[in-house]
DNA sequence: GCATTGTGTGGGAGCGCTCCCAAAGCATAT
DNA sequence: ATATGCTTTGGGAGCGCTCCCACACAATGC
């Protein structure tokens, strides 16, 4: 492999000039610049990121903190980092958080600040007062996403108003009997998330005078999980909701399995709205608050970008917008 | 941060002993040793890659390149990978290849050479003559997963044997009319294997005598996808198989869907049998040939790393093993 | 005329690490 | 006594790049 020392040589210049011509910065004579193009695509020379990362400081990648990859919310998140990382020729180390306690000390310890990224995308966990110290010193930024944080920035979408907004469609449709089903207290993935969807219902059945009626069937959040929930719920037919509010569409199309398996016709004798807008929703008709993961990683990489330009510039959490997306898995009441 | 020059001084030896004590190789006296690793430890001392990468000619880290995110199998398999990686302690640099030829071109020229890497999966891609000689002027060694190459390490199942295994084991039922769901000639994504698949159902129903019966309905392997395909295959009752074997469970799961809402109970009057052993599978009693792409994953890593240690080995393609798993989607025939 | 500014180029230090090599100390063998 | 081997340490070159600085030269201002 060559390097910038034999393109010089080539084009006959020195390696100052050489560098100055291939990445930008100060003056090069127009048909210099262009001989030590040739030059490098002669040699099929490609800059050593190593050399140029311990030269200028810079890293170009970023870290992405992940603690599930077989999910959808989180596959699409993902992708849609990347390809925004694209744009900005910047790399994507991928570190996953699902470990324990152990393994995510010597992530922070050891494994991030090794590598000086440019900066660092945690999804679905708050760091530390101590981690983030930790980052601080090998100063690479932080954006989480999905975990309300207080001093770092942060994207998310309002998940409380996700579930008001899903739990005032079937209040409208005239629902009083509207359960929430899955998501848990105690689970470590995507929790934090959870817990405030799980209040939203609270907020708006209160809100609606239905502060009784409030009935919280946990699960996994995945089409299993909900699957399961919904069996469980719908097992006792006079205690049946009319309508639920699903904390995520992979809960909400178990659900209506489920529901479907016992016979219930959906949504004719029990409504269902999910929260997400799962590329699986369509299929199943789901009436569900849209939000778009990939947005969300896009969003993420901006706010990095912004923070690795102005690193003193205050924290920003942006909060993205969700919406109602009805289909036909919700009615009227009968 | 500090460098090795502070936690050499700090401990009152070289730079060479400190490097020595910190990471190996070398005569180090036991005390010394120690001495140098409490210097580091209260300095919070970490080895800067770059500067490691530069100065050994190794980077640490593995690149992934991977065609979607969003489908379980990569989804699993990128998850072995990085359970894997962390044990040889490489970090993992994710790399996507859905974009056109052009990004293609770029990614193998520029991102991948530039970043000197240890080792590159690369996952449902076949590398060109052209971009193998490019890696192997940056000496990366590849392990290709899930695409069938001539000279390049590789790990899959036999898909071929996968669907040849399927497909006996409904004939085994009694069925004749049997037909193969979803998949399609012209497909980007994980289209090699399919592909398999397809001449594994098309042997199976040949040397049963069954080859007149051969039915393929294409569709987008997703269980949308299968969805769709099932309602148009289904559609026709008089033309309506017995069996079907799916290209993939996620499509299974959409045929399953698909026949109960057309009100064909599975496996009563349809049988139908997967390939992968998805998360899902059993939810809906899916009688499936089992893959494991977190030990097609790990199994990838390994080789990577096998082929780090000894560059000149000739080449191994590993062939994972598949059974069949038999759950409740299948019946003989009535 | 000379000072000033704007361009274009090269020399070479330095980023933080590893690793080769020389040297020194000490025990044991000759 | 010298030779030999083993252990331990330090000096310093070098990995490939960038970027500061000095310098040369032309164009412009007074």
């Amino acid at each position: 492999m060559s390097t910038i020392a034999d393109v010089a040589a080539r084009a006959g210049v020195s390696k100052a000039t050489a560098s100055r011509a291939l990445s930008g910065g100060g003056y090069v004579a127009a048909d210099t610049r262009e001989r030590v193009r040739t030059a490098a695509r002669e040699l099929s020379y490609v800059a050593h990121s190593s050399a140029t990362s311990l030269a200028t400081g810079r890293s170009l990648s970023v870290g992405v903190l992940m603690p599930a990859l077989d999910r959808w919310f989180f596959a699409e998140l993902l992708s849609g980092i990347q390809q925004e990382l694209l744009i900005s020729g910047h790399d994507l180390l991928l570190y996953g958080t699902q470990e324990g306690s152990q393994e995510r000390a010597h992530l922070f310890q050891e494994l991030l600040p090794r590598r000086r990224l440019d900066g660092i995308i945690a999804v679905g966990i708050q760091p530390s007062a101590r981690e983030l110290e930790r980052l601080m010193l090998v100063d690479s930024p932080l954006v989480c996403v999905g975990a309300y944080s207080a001093g770092t920035s942060a994207v998310s979408i309002d998940d409380e108003a996700a579930a008001r907004i899903a739990t005032e469609h079937l209040i409208d449709l005239g629902h009083e009997d509207v359960a929430f089903l899955g998501g848990r207290a105690d689970a470590a993935t995507h929790a934090y998330g959870d817990e405030r969807r799980l209040e939203g219902y609270r907020a708006a059945m209160a809100a609606a005078g239905l502060g009784a009626q409030v009935r919280h069937e946990a699960g996994e959040a995945t089409m299993p999980g909900g699957y399961e929930a919904g069996v469980r719920m719908l097992g006792d037919r006079r205690r049946r909701p009319t309508a639920v509010v699903a904390v995520c569409d992979e809960v909400a199309i178990g659900g209506i399995i489920a529901a479907r398996r016992m016979g219930l016709s959906v949504p004719t004798e029990l409504s269902v709205v999910g929260i997400d807008d799962h590329e699986h929703a369509v299929m199943f008709s789901l009436t569900t608050v849209r939000q778009q993961p990939q947005e969300q990683g896009r969003a993420a990489v901006q706010l990095l970008r912004e923070r690795m330009d102005a690193p003193d510039a205050p924290a920003v959490q942006r909060v993205l917008p969700s919406e109602l997306v009805v289909r036909s898995s919700t009615a009227a009441l009968r």
